[in-house]
RNA sequence: CGGGGCGUGGCGCAGUCUGGUAGCGCACCUGGUUUGGGACCAGGGGGUCGUAGGUUCGAAUCCUAUCGCCCCGACCA
């Protein structure tokens, strides 16, 4: 077995991750362990993903709204898988206005119960359904272990919750938010991701079925990037949400919920980035392109920033997100390696010599160093750049595509599985026992990230127990 | 909770073994020269060395206790 080496982006990927999200200004520790502050530059990432998302979800026909942040403690408890699910890492309120409070308030780790206790009165009939509302918002989870952007006590993320007439909308739903969230994944974020079904042992606490968009690091390890839970009726049940259908009866609806978080962002940091720092994917990078000046004397720097303001002002009316960067005291070369660590997809240079042959550099961050360079015409900048960033676009993806396909193997047997998930994904036969999983898991670190759809239909057995099996699942170790 | 490591100007570190009154790089401020790949020179500001005790003429350094942080596991999006 071959042993394959992934690119050394630092001596420890952990620790090239950590610097890079401190050194490109997107996030910070906050003063109470594991929290995090986003910074600018960071949440200007999110706020493009949140367009991105937010203009899927209406197309969908989803609104947005605003539910508490302090939940009865005897809301969560009320369904039985989600307080065993949560309760090791939950955040409790006990005292309000100076005094203690009867009942303790939690903070919510996910909204389902306060959701679920605002549906109850607000479903009377079948013409109250489907019921469909997103909430953008920051949830709190007391993890042991954190991360910036991967796992953090508060992160933000948006939550949907919806409310149906039967288990097969529920579904369609449920299928419906995972499609959009692949389609996110892939034509915004460049991050090519397999959509699947979770087993049993990974499903989110209280749901009937978890979907998930599984994603590979530069590590090979694997991140799930957006979730998708159909809850049955459970919710439903433990919160009275029902409705008169035709015939009169009172039934219990089926409800869904999906969320995609702040993580996404450290998937973006770690899919793409180099050496050098981030590398932003243009749809949503919170510049797109970067105008930087060259000059010597006052005479050059009037003609050289007259010449980039007006091709600012092209590029911006051309719908892009320019920044002209008119620091000073600073060399260029010290700009260039700026704006290259924090991502920006495409630079535009511009020098006494372009403006007197009419001329720029154009510098694309997906290549390294002179590779990247190329002169273009001022005259059609509008035009070439936006191509440009598509490419650029194309290119992540495509490199990013390349990348977890080489690091990803069909095994057939335990030996062959080890060495694949030292360093990607194993696509692997399993018999279906949560048994199996969880000595798999023991033994390896590997959990199953997911069930995917597509399947290649091929017949096994059980790379564990040897039990015939139809489905390869994905196995990978993962953040 | 187990196993490693670290707490010294804003950031990154040296100094600790062998005790002598705190230093380097980056960043910051001022002036000048610079500016097509992380500029240079000169001057300047900023630290009760995590905290609390103890030993000593004298502690960043030795002893004791304690707090915090990071990494690897267990938990997890």
């Amino acid at each position: 077995m071959s042993e394959q080496k992934l690119p050394s982006r630092a001596e420890d990927f952990s620790e090239w991750y950590n610097q890079l999200v401190l050194k490109a200004e997107l996030a910070d520790y906050a003063p109470v362990r594991g929290c995090m502050i986003v910074r600018p530059y960071g949440w200007a990432i999110w706020e493009n993903i949140q367009q991105a998302l937010d203009r899927r979800f209406k197309a969908t026909g989803h609104v947005n709204a605003a539910f508490p942040l302090l939940i009865p403690q005897s809301f969560i408890e009320r369904e039985q898988a989600h307080v065993e699910g949560f309760a090791p890492e939950l955040a409790v309120v006990t005292h309000g206005g100076g005094k203690k409070l009867e009942e303790p308030l939690v903070v919510r780790p996910t909204s389902e119960t306060i959701i679920g206790h605002a549906y109850a009165r607000w479903i009377q009939s079948y013409r109250d359904l489907p019921l469909l509302i997103n909430q953008w918002n920051s949830v709190v989870r007391w993890e042991l272990r954190t991360k910036m952007f991967l796992r953090t006590l508060e992160f933000f993320w948006q939550e949907g919750h919806t409310a149906h007439a039967t288990y097969e909308e529920a579904e369609a739903e449920t299928r419906q938010m995972l499609d959009v969230y692949a389609d996110f994944a892939i034509n915004e974020a460049a991050v090519p991701v397999i959509p699947g079904r979770k087993t049993a042992a990974e499903r989110f606490a209280g749901a009937d079925q978890t979907y998930s968009i599984e994603a590979m690091m530069g590590d090979g390890k694997a991140l799930q990037a957006g979730t998708s839970h159909n809850l049955g009726q459970n919710f439903a049940k433990s919160f009275e949400i029902r409705y008169l259908d035709r015939e009169g009866k009172l039934q219990h609806c089926w409800t869904t919920s999906w969320g995609l978080s702040t993580r996404f962002i450290g998937a973006i940091i770690m899919v793409h980035g180099d050496d050098q720092g981030l590398i932003l994917p243009p749809r949503l990078a919170p510049y797109q392109t970067v105008v930087v000046p060259i000059f010597k004397s006052d005479e050059e720097k009037q003609t050289v920033v007259e010449t980039a303001r007006r091709i600012v002002k092209e590029l911006i009316d051309a719908g892009l997100r320019v920044k002209l960067d008119e620091r000073e005291g600073m060399t260029p070369g010290f700009k260039f390696n700026d704006w290259e660590m924090r991502g920006v997809p495409l630079r535009v240079e511009i020098g006494p010599k372009d403006v007197a042959k009419g001329s720029v550099v154009l510098a694309r961050r997906d290549r390294p160093g002179r590779e990247g360079k190329s002169f273009a015409e001022q005259a059609g900048l509008a035009r070439v750049v936006p191509e440009m960033l598509a490419d650029i676009q194309q290119s992540l993806y495509d490199r990013a595509l390349a990348f977890r396909e080489a690091h990803t193997r069909q095994v057939n047997d335990y030996d062959e599985f080890k060495a694949a998930i030292e360093s990607g994904f194993a696509a692997a036969h399993w018999c279906g026992s949560g048994d199996c999983e969880a000595q798999i898991k023991e033994q390896t670190r590997a959990t199953i990230r997911c069930i995917p759809f597509e399947q290649s239909g091929d017949a096994g057995r059980c790379i564990f127990c040897g039990t015939a099996s139809q489905e390869r699942v994905i196995f990978a170790r993962a953040y």
